[in-house]
DNA sequence: GCCTTGACCTGGAGTTGCTCCAGCTTGGTA
DNA sequence: TACCAAGCTGGAGCAACTCCAGGTCAAGGC
């Protein structure tokens, strides 16, 4: 399949796919006889994990690391289980963070509601 | 108080801080005899607002609008708590957000373990 | 009285992670 | 044959910080 599907199916952008594979934390997307790239279904995978990773905070850094992880294959596993349990805690934080917000939120909103009465 | 300790109770660093300051989001910052911030308290609740809201992604130009709110006075509350209650339901995106990659890092984490045996 | 130290100042450059754009190629349709 | 949509590349632009050089100022030590 082609950019435009590939985009719609992983949540990213086409300019950020793009630019995923330029930096090099998608490894080789093959090219049609037209040259333009054609996505498998692995490379659909990858960039749905990625986006997620990304849209919940991971910085490029890491996902840096886990991708040479993955292309270097099986026997990084439990490294890459490291990458992706360290990633879990860190949601629990922003988690914590929305708790937070939306309590402080909640007490804005009480203080707007008395001074309108 | 200076800037340090306005660092350490809002959250936000203090070149944040005087970055806020800069972009007009934060009214109004008296300075001492020597030309640094004095902070006052409305400042620090103020400032912790914002961070809290940045943290949880409002992104600057909607800050800029609830700043700007916030100086015309109390007449425009209702605005306020419109803008408030958006990002209220915007804190309810992220939470699904959270949910969702938590569930592919479970079904990744299962595979690994599966791989490893 | 002078020197050092540390907190703060400003203006501006650098960084991250995209996002947009100009100008070109290519395959398909009328 | 002309045109159009979709894709390509290299590079500029942008949001939201983050860092740094070079300077001021007050306080403490000698």
């Amino acid at each position: 399949m082609r950019i435009a599907e590939a985009a719609l199916r992983s949540g990213l952008s086409v300019d950020t796919i793009r630019y995923y594979e330029k930096s090099g934390i998608v490894p080789e997307i093959l090219r049609g006889p037209d040259r333009q790239r054609r996505f498998s279904q692995e490379n659909i995978d990858w960039l749905t994990l990625l986006y997620w990773l990304r849209e919940t905070g991971m910085p490029m850094r890491t996902m840096h690391r886990f991708a040479n992880l993955y292309q270097a294959g099986d026997s990084t596993i439990s490294e890459r289980k490291q990458v992706l349990l360290a990633h879990a805690e860190h949601l629990k934080g922003r988690r914590a963070d929305l708790d937070r917000c939306e309590q402080l939120l909640a007490h804005k909103l009480a203080i707007y509601e008395d001074i309108e009465g």
